[in-house]
DNA sequence: GCGACAG
DNA sequence: ATCTTGTCGC
């Protein structure tokens, strides 16, 4: 698929802010999405000392979660880890990875915030926006905000809050194992989005989406 | 000013 | 994320 340029891509925080402020305001947080045929899960690995950026994609099919399709790609690594700017250091990698696919995606789940982030605009909401596909975020531990503790059965949330706003769940995918932190992150409304992760979320703690895609990104 | 901080 | 030994449970 092809995916249109729409910035240049910065090397330093205080160069990704105005980039961020600029595209959170086309973000959409309610469901813009038909039926999903394809999920794609997404991840990232930084092999050679974290030199250079491997970006995974997967393609399942949905609901049966078979694997449909691959892609990989490589770019020398250049922007550093710094909380509340991870699209910046992943994304470009994992659009060369999308680019590749033979078939569009109906929905991505990305490894990462979606609007659970400082400026509502964390790396699931970037790689929607800029490859126009509903996204969900879906991450391991917490960026901000905070919630209360939830009951120990699988399918269980409770409201992520931020400054007085809902911005996400954590979301009990397993029988009392630790949560997963599921936001929107573009065309995708937060309950949508808590179902789509449930879904494809079978016998591990992450979804199979996720799961794939990371044994391709950081196996070699 | 002092901590917290996706992957 | 990455590195990296042992340990726990099915």
């Amino acid at each position: 698929m092809k995916i249109n340029q729409r910035h240049d891509w910065p090397l330093t925080a205080e160069e990704a802010i105005p980039i961020q402020q600029q595209l959170a305001k086309e973000v959409i947080t309610s469901d813009e999405l038909g039926t999903v045929q394809y999920v794609a899960g997404v991840d990232v690995g930084f092999p050679e000392s974290g030199s250079i950026t491997r970006a995974a994609v997967v393609v399942l099919s949905f609901p049966d979660l078979q694997l449909k399709e691959q892609a990989i790609a490589y770019r020398p690594t250049t922007f550093p880890y710094v909380p509340g700017f991870l699209s910046f250091r992943e994304v470009p990698t994992v659009l060369d990875a999308l680019e590749k696919l033979t078939i569009i995606p109906d929905l991505i789940l990305c490894d990462g915030q979606g609007i659970a982030h400082p400026r509502r605009f964390g790396i699931a909401c970037h790689l929607g926006v800029l490859a126009d596909i509903p996204t969900i975020g879906v991450a391991k531990s917490l960026l901000v905000g905070k919630h209360e503790e939830l009951p120990l059965e699988r399918g269980t949330w409770k409201p992520l809050v931020h400054r007085r706003e809902t911005i996400g769940a954590a979301l009990r995918t397993r029988m009392g194992v630790k949560p997963v932190y599921v936001s929107s992150g573009h065309r995708v409304s937060l309950l949508t989005a808590i179902d789509y992760v449930m879904r494809c979320t079978t016998k591990y703690k992450l979804p199979e989406t996720t799961r794939l895609a990371d044994k391709l990104a950081s196996n070699r």
